[in-house]
RNA sequence: GCGCCUGUAGCUCAGUCGGAUAGAGCACCCGCCUUCUAAGCGGGUUGUCGCAGGUUCGAUUCCUGCCAGGCGCGCCA
């Protein structure tokens, strides 16, 4: 038998007895591929608890309590469990070995970096797109959200087994581009910002950089200073942005400029195959995709009746792109400012032969309110009140803006409150999971100095038989489970909020059980059991940690 | 008007596939450091899970309608 090292291989146990039991015929109906199994909140129902005898009463024409019986002896005689009971209306509650589940310790130490990822992705290649500002400006606060978020989420991902790549998508061509080289070379020149043009004051700094970097720009004319300004302000301002997330720990792998895009002719050969699927028509002079055909509210152009092509058509090749380069999941994150936009690309993914089902992935992150003072921040690039990712940095750190974004489902709108952010306290959960590491971090030190003996070599499993450390074991166990959830359904914030679990019980183990020897009290191998508890704790913290892009500091 | 998201304790929010007495932090009250980091621990108080129906052994969870709030519905980018 497996040793258990977690739900998972018990889940597995289960499974195999209630197959065992469809074969005897006890049982009718469908067999189940997956079972839930449980933590109870409530401590007398045992280390796990699973209502499958519920589900399976039905089908089987007996009561949930005779199935769980039939099922009962199966599962007892497991090496891992101690006891077995039937509650309420056909509960099976679990109580597990204790020095097997100890063993988990062993586990966690013998492959530490490794604990919490599987495989449940694997051989899934993933393109993870987000943030894809425009290169007009800083990162402001609307992209901060999924700088975090995608960043962990592609963490997240990655330990489920997947082939990730992150990729930022530049749109670095169009309109948009005319307007910020116009802003940046009037502002050099002292003319008048355009109409429509961009107005903070970083243009004024960009056009200061750009001549000084370029002093011979301003004796160019015409258009081809125009876009000599707009060229160099471009490459500084994408820099800048590259810089700041560097800083803010996301990485990319690909910085994917839409131009090249076009200059690859990328954009007709997607053209050429959409058609070739049979939904692309003319009328009035433009070249349309007929995305209704897939659930779109209405038809989307390619072209221009003036030739030019819109941005449909870059997202359009771009996906196309993307495809062709073996993506087999294309995730988009989006701002809710832009969810009119999951329908036509999921109908582009079906004109384009895929499954929108499958192939495409749009996640919509509500928007990011931010008070400071008491007050809500309002955002609005007129009055200059737009926050950038490089301030709220500055306000609160790296690890606490992280985490504060990564610990929220992104479909609700959250509310950041820079005040909170600023203090060292409970109210900054982020803290609250660090001074766990920390903690454990000075116990270790501790250890160290007084030669206690530590490592695989000195643990005896059986001397963890306190609640406490069974209540750590129990949690320590469910990281693997987590993390695999997190990346099934994309969602990060449940390791933050596991982390935040774990921090607890650590803490209150750490109340009930003292780990270090008291006065002249001599070294014992419980000792050392509690050392090696407190050091697969501190790996999983920090593995935990590692997910979110988040520091695990060994002091604080 | 149509579409997406949200509505859970005084506040900020957890709670995937329906499960046992709905949770955490903050706030409020009471305890715990002359031995491991008190950024901590323990205890107490707090709920029409927006409203109304439906599905069933069981609904905060699934379905329908309604109410309230946020966002979006370009041959813009």
């Amino acid at each position: 038998m497996q040793r258990l090292s977690g739900s998972e291989s018990l889940e597995a146990a289960i499974l195999a007895a209630i197959a065992r039991a469809f074969e005897r015929g006890d049982l009718l109906g469908t067999i189940p591929v997956a079972i839930s199994l449980e933590r109870p909140k409530n401590r007398n129902h045992g280390d796990y608890a699973t209502s499958i005898a519920l589900q399976l009463a039905k089908a089987a024409g007996k009561s949930p309590r005779e199935v769980a019986e039939l099922l009962r002896s199966d599962i007892a005689e497991l090496p891992e469990v101690s006891a077995v009971d039937i509650a309420g209306p056909g509960f099976i509650n679990i109580t597990l070995n204790r020095s097997s589940q100890a063993e988990l310790v062993r586990t966690i130490l013998s492959a530490p970096t490794t604990y919490g990822t599987g495989d449940t992705l694997a051989g899934i290649s993933i393109n993870l797109e987000f943030i894809s500002a425009n290169p007009t400006g800083p990162l402001h606060l609307g992209h901060t959200r999924w700088a975090a978020v995608g960043d962990a989420l592609g963490r997240v991902l990655s330990a489920a087994g997947a082939k990730v790549t992150r990729e930022f998508y530049i749109n670095d061509r169009g309109n948009q581009m005319e307007l910020f080289g116009q802003s940046v070379e009037a502002a050099a020149l002292g003319l008048p910002i355009p109409e429509d043009g961009y107005q903070g004051a970083y243009i004024a700094d960009l056009a200061t950089q750009v001549v000084k970097e370029n002093p011979q720009i301003t004796q160019v004319e015409g258009q081809a200073r125009q876009d000599a300004f707009r060229e160099a302000a471009y490459k500084m301002q994408l820099a800048q942005q590259q810089g700041v997330l560097e800083t803010f720990n996301t990485r990319f792998d690909i910085w994917f400029s839409e131009r090249s895009l076009h200059d690859a002719g990328a954009v007709e050969h997607g053209v050429e195959k959409l058609r070739k699927e049979g939904h692309v028509f003319d009328s009035e002079g433009a070249i349309w995709l007929r995305t209704t055909d897939f659930g779109d509210d209405k038809d989307r152009v390619i072209t221009k009746a003036n030739g030019d092509l819109t941005y449909f058509a870059s997202d359009t090749a771009y996906y196309i792109n993307k495809r062709e380069r073996g993506f087999e999941i294309c995730i988009y994150m989006l701002g809710a400012d832009h969810h009119g936009y999951v329908n036509r690309l999921r109908a582009t993914a079906a004109c384009a032969g895929d499954n929108p089902d499958y192939n495409v992935e749009v996640l919509i992150g509500q928007l990011v309110k931010i008070m400071e003072g008491g007050e809500e921040v309002k955002l609005s690039k007129r009055a200059g009140t737009i926050i950038t990712l490089e301030e709220l940095v500055e306000k609160v750190g790296v690890d606490a803006a992280r985490y504060t974004l990564i610990r929220y489902p992104v479909d609700t709108p959250m509310v950041m409150d820079i005040d909170i952010l600023r203090r060292n306290t409970n109210e900054n959960p982020v803290y609250y999971v660090q001074y766990a590491h920390a903690r454990i971090a000075a116990v270790l030190r501790n250890v160290e100095e007084l030669a206690i003996p530590i490592g695989l070599d000195h643990f005896d499993p059986t001397q963890l038989s306190h609640n406490r450390e069974n209540e750590l074991l129990g949690t320590l166990a469910e990281f693997p489970r987590v993390v695999a959830t997190a990346a099934q359904l994309r969602e990060p914030h449940r390791v933050a909020r596991y982390l935040e679990e774990l921090a607890g019980v650590y803490h209150g183990f750490y109340a009930d059980c003292r780990v270090l020897p008291l006065g002249d009290e001599s070294i014992s191998s419980l000792h050392s059991a509690r050392a090696n508890l407190c050091a697969a704790t501190k790996q999983v913290l920090h593995n935990g940690l590692e997910l979110l892009g988040v520091s695990a500091p060994e002091r604080m």
